[in-house]
DNA sequence: TAACAAATTTAGATATATCTAAATTTTATT
DNA sequence: AATAAAATTTAGATATATCTAAATTTGTTA
């Protein structure tokens, strides 16, 4: 049976290696663990010894495809705890992830699928990240970052890249929320600074904001 | 912050001082948890040095104010999840409680809270046992086990002493449930049988089945 | 009460996890 | 290509948890 670190693990493998290409390198992983290389390294052997992962020393590993369904076994499991929190028990989206962290960790599939069930087998979290489904099949839509939805085309909000508590509180005062339609209506080249329609209201937006909403045009 | 082994050790000394009188030995904790004495001494050690309990050389333990808080914390996460699981999640009552061992250490206050208030405020867990309310006060009503009951008196199930598997499906197959209406109808001196009415059905059960059945008369 | 048995504690071994600092390998720069 | 810088690994230290076996204390019985 897999530690409870040894899960965090996979898990921060696995979304390193989503947003780059490649094998995923040892401080890549110290940084999103906050743990010294030196423990990456041992924890690298020992996921490899468990072929849960590629490893060749000094060059990073890779999940195995046995270590990619042991990832998004657990991606599964965060996001449908955070899906519950919301719908059913008054969080806001920006206080689940830290209960997810450890609701994450228990070990039932009947209370996984059951809990799915429950939820009525919702595609996607609070954030707008897909949720693996049974078979561990995601279902991702187009979308793009809001800084790059063309002047004029009519967009929804379906994500968020950032899922920091700051950036979503921040996207609650401004009432920008997953579903919400947005719209560039016009972009300041001097400061790179966007003039966005969002629901009813229109506002001004840095670039940094718009590089961290996914939109579907 | 406590370690899940405290966690689970706190509440193996809440439960066995409730079941006896005095200090709590050793080795009934380790007979609870599953650890040589020798461990358990460790424990002690690390729970007195957190005043969490008294604990006297070769006296074995006591729960402090303090420590018995922190118990019936634990408690209250593990019966809520219960009644969760059992109300929303289609779990049997005797599927509940390995998952429970797992979600009672999940810390989170609002999680708790919320839970409850999503469950209704219940008073009792699918084994009729009291839910500590938020300020950790339990209801408990007046309950003798079914073999004390005087024959012909009516009573109803309203918990079971023993919480294992085997036993609970027993009863799930006699068709004997928390709320079920019981009677003694004859008392048989010679093996100490009792004959009894259960909801609809008359039938025999063995002494030991009726020192696990508690009613209300 | 002396002697034995049972319970408990202590001492020391083993296993695991993580760190620091030194050594090694890879990558970048001149 | 040689050298410097950065990344990674190794070696060894520290901390924690749990065990076995021996020592100690307590409880029981002749
Ligand atoms: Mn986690
Ligand atoms: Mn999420
Ligand atoms: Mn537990
Ligand atoms: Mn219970």
């Amino acid at each position: 049976m897999q530690t409870l670190s040894t899960e965090d693990y996979l898990k921060a493998i696995y979304h390193v290696s989503q947003s780059s290409s490649g094998a995923v390198a040892t401080t890549s992983i110290a940084k999103q663990i906050g743990a010294k290389p030196s423990s990456v390294t041992d924890m690298f052997k020992k996921l490899s010894d468990q072929n849960l992962v590629k490893y060749q020393k000094y060059q990073g590993v890779s999940l195995t495809n046995e270590g990619v369904k042991t990832a998004l076994r657990i991606i599964r499991k965060h996001r449908l705890w955070e899906s519950f929190l919301v719908s059913h028990l008054n969080f806001n989206w920006d206080e689940v992830h830290q209960v997810a962290e450890q609701l994450e960790h228990i070990q039932s599939e009947k209370l996984t699928n059951e809990l799915e069930r429950f939820l009525d087998y919702p595609t996607h979290d609070p954030h707008g990240d897909p949720i693996p489904n049974r078979a561990l099949f995601m279902k991702t839509y187009n979308k793009i970052l809001l800084n790059e939805l063309p002047v004029n085309k009519e967009g929804v909000c379906v994500g968020v890249k950032d899922n920091s508590s700051n950036f979503l509180r921040y996207l609650d005062r401004r009432q920008i929320g997953i579903g919400t339609p947005l719209q560039v209506l016009h972009r300041e080249d001097f400061d790179d600074s966007l003039h966005i329609q969002a629901g009813k209201s229109t506002l001004m937006i840095t670039i940094k904001i718009a590089e961290n909403i996914y939109v579907k045009p």
